[in-house]
DNA sequence: CTGAAAGCGCTTACAG
DNA sequence: CTGAAAGCGCTTACAG
């Protein structure tokens, strides 16, 4: 029960195998209609599938591009993914997912396979550890489009949220709210991950903005696995803050657990933003301000500048295309003295 | 800058492709030391890397497989996803994801396309829509795995909750507890699919083991978009339910939701139970009492069933491979009658 | 210990 | 309008 080929097909139609490729091909100019029903006929009988690696092999393009994010459960990262893949998937490319965790050398690995394995492009979360790698692509004109981040000195067109005024926002609704002393938290500052830096950039500013002290101890950023120790900090603090600034979800939670487990009430005895819009920030009690990202728009984006490159011939320089955040308003940050409930 | 090619490192080493062929693939066993130095150092001189689409037409296998979800959106399938993805890249496989969007049509699509990519093997979350193709799958011996959903009549290897126990469990426990009148609320139950179905019959068994009469009227399978009518209803019976289980993450937002708009409150006025572990089970107000699934466990084992497929000569009998629901009880479930908070 | 040759299943420029 | 031939970049059985 052996796979028919090409030869197969040729063979039972009575035709050579250049004219089923011009059939397969729709390449009907030629070619007599008697002959292309013949070979119409054959494939039906023989059940034939064309094998895409042979042809991949010839035409030097797999129609499958690699996407590698530091992890698919992150909820930004499942929904980016979610449109890249419909994308690609509406402009016949098949998506092969990686999980680097934020670890370069597994990325490079990943790296290294899909080249191997020929992918017409890649669409990378990146780290910041594998400069020369993405710089060898860059100069071998090799398709690629960062998101989320951006590589300083790389030339990558690279789709992003517009991190400092997401922070911006949050700081300005609760300074107008009220609030006048605001903490931020994200993860891990260490790693120079754009969009934490960003966020605790476009905080500074906004305070400034606002004409109010950047004060260091209010910054928090740390492993999420010493985030309750540092939230314990931000609470005995001789000031603690009235608001608190979300960096991402995985914040939100330890920051909701903390509350939870010390009976500190959310938006009674501390007002919160998270950047990141949650499943469940409706229902929360109280309902919860977000400042979301368009996450759909922006996978969508990041296929189409791939898929740019396929078809256009000349490379246009690389651009960085912020996305602009949104504020959901909504209970965790009421007025401060409003009654709440 | 045209890419080398394995002729061009025999070339550059003085010997011919096969030898090459043979250090890359690390057949030592006859190869003089000077001659491997030799390949080594062109190999590096050169920047080559082996083109692995031509080695894939050759060895007829492209140490790659190909997933097809309903949507990747859903918790559940996000990290059955990811623990997939993990178990085969530990094996040096790579992994296509497709959403199908309990689209027949779609997943047929998804389904050639692979195929024609020439994938090792398939992981499906199945529609009900395919049987054919399935079935031809299986008579060719193709290896593939199901998950979450079984095909009947089909000798397909599959991994899913044990369903039955997993509603089971959330009635004992509400029972236990006190709760008289129970109902069960799960997305559409038109399709046949399998962990819909059996949940449900899960519910009725266990009132039956409990000698309580199974009401019609308790038991709401309806798309998403009509399951907040659903509710309306089940409080405006006459003798509305004091608990409700939630048959996934989507019925278990609708129905928080409802809750919310409603003034209802969970754990106080209507006990609840979950069944899908969410991630703010433990912050939500009350703690939300949940059947949780052993994703990763059950994503790793679909991995390893297709994995074996390729190693063993001989197909074994196929099996459903049912895994074991863990209840974690919290808040919304407590005791009829105990005061709350 | 190494090489020449055939072949995996396609496509395409060219000839007729 | 159609076919023979070369080639994409590998692997492997076989010969020496």
């Amino acid at each position: 029960m052996k796979k028919p080929t090409i030869s197969d097909v040729a063979e039972h139609a009575h035709v050579s195998k250049s004219t089923v490729s011009q059939f397969l091909n729709e390449r009907f100019d030629y070619m007599r209609e008697e002959t292309r029903e013949r070979i119409e006929k054959s494939i039906a009988e023989l059940n034939y599938q064309p094998n895409v690696v042979a042809r991949s092999l010839k035409l030097k393009s797999t129609a499958t591009i690699g996407v590698i994010v530091a992890n698919i459960l992150h909820s930004f990262s499942t929904q980016v993914v979610r449109a890249i893949e419909d994308k690609l998937n509406d402009n016949n490319f098949s998506t092969i997912i990686c999980n680097a965790d934020d670890d370069p050398i597994k990325e490079k690995r990943y790296i290294e396979t899909l080249l191997a394995k020929q992918v017409d492009g890649l669409i990378i979360f990146p780290t910041s550890g594998n400069i020369a790698v993405y710089q060898r692509l860059v100069d071998a004109n090799y398709p690629i489009v960062f998101v989320d981040r951006c590589v300083s000195g790389l030339s990558v067109d690279t789709v992003k949220l517009e991190n400092h005024e997401a922070a911006g926002l949050a700081v300005e609704h609760l300074v107008m709210n009220g609030y006048e002393d605001i903490a931020i938290m994200t993860t891990s500052l260490d790693g120079d991950i754009t969009p934490r830096v960003e966020r605790v950039d476009g905080y500074k500013c906004a305070l400034e903005r606002f004409q109010k002290p950047v004060q260091e101890e209010y910054i928090k950023g740390k492993d999420r696995k010493f985030l309750k120790q540092e939230l314990a900090e931000l609470f005995s603090l001789p000031k603690p803050p009235q608001a608190i600034i979300s960096g991402n979800d995985l914040t939100l939670m330890e920051i909701l657990e903390y509350a939870t487990e010390n009976g500190i009430k959310i938006g009674t005895d501390i007002g919160l933003v998270t950047i990141d819009e949650v499943a469940f920030a409706q229902v929360y009690h109280p309902s919860l301000t977000t400042v979301s990202q368009p996450t759909f728009e922006m996978g969508e984006k990041a296929a189409d500048l791939l898929l740019n490159k396929f078809n256009s011939e000349k490379s246009i320089k690389s651009q960085i295309y912020n996305f602009t955040p949104s504020l959901i308003v909504r209970d965790s940050s009421k007025e401060v003295g409003v009654s709440h409930e």
